[in-house]
DNA sequence: CGAAAAATGCTGATTTTCCAACATTTATAT
DNA sequence: ATATAAATGTTGGAAAATCAGCATTTTTCG
């Protein structure tokens, strides 16, 4: 049996969740195409009906198929992650972390970027 | 046996990594002390072996023990880290993250921490 | 030195994960 | 209404992960 205790996930399980995030919506078509090594469909769509007994997706029935959506909320499953990394990574302090992003060897961010960010302070 | 392909890690590796990258080191004893649900110390260890394989983490014999830390750089981690939640939840835009943790709703930000990222800006 | 303590190394068994095949249901189009 | 296509539901088993017990090695200290 599968733990349906906590929100304990496997890897698979964490995939799939991580790509309904990032599409908001999906059919198990679309996630086995974003999954890394993709299995068979049918694989799929089992992971997809565990993640639903553990109530971390739900689906609704649009025209012929389901599409897939977290039961989280957006918001929640962001603090969640963001305080996860925050502590994995940053002792817990938000302005390490945005010093990472800052960082002028990582280039990650454009000057478009920094002014928004600067927008948003103000 | 396990996937030493890739970076891909179970769910119990993933756990003791994050707490490696946390503690910056510790003991198997440690480890196990922080896992959530912590299974025996021989399973422990067992698993912080396979870690090695993997060549995720290294250890160094300190005075009567060993001394487990992550053998990928910190650095690395987080900016791959932070990648992957940008990826994830933030549309890959630093500044909706950064607009995360601004949220007042959250309150995860005092007045102090917002003038150091303030500071950082400029 | 030698025994006790405290660590690591190893192995086999159990549990969980992961998957593909097959069965069934639903929608569509003629 | 029926055939066809395109979904979903289920199940059983292979592979991986997880774990505990015990053997071995190293350190400590009387």
């Amino acid at each position: 049996m599968n733990r349906l205790e906590k929100g304990a996930l496997s890897r698979r399980e964490r995939q799939i969740l991580d790509i309904l995030y990032r599409l908001g919506e999906a059919t198990a078509k679309d996630v086995q195409q974003e999954l890394p090594d993709p299995p068979s469909y049918s694989a799929v769509r089992a992971l997809l009906a565990t993640l639903e007994n553990k109530e971390m997706v739900k689906h609704s029935k649009e025209g012929r198929r389901y599409l897939y959506r977290p039961a989280i909320t957006e918001r929640k499953a962001k603090r969640t992650a963001l305080k996860s990394l925050l502590g994995t990574f940053f002792q817990g302090k938000p302005e390490n972390l945005v010093a990472a992003l800052l960082d002028p060897e990582d280039q990650q961010l454009t000057k478009n970027e920094i002014d928004e960010i600067r927008n948003l302070i103000r």
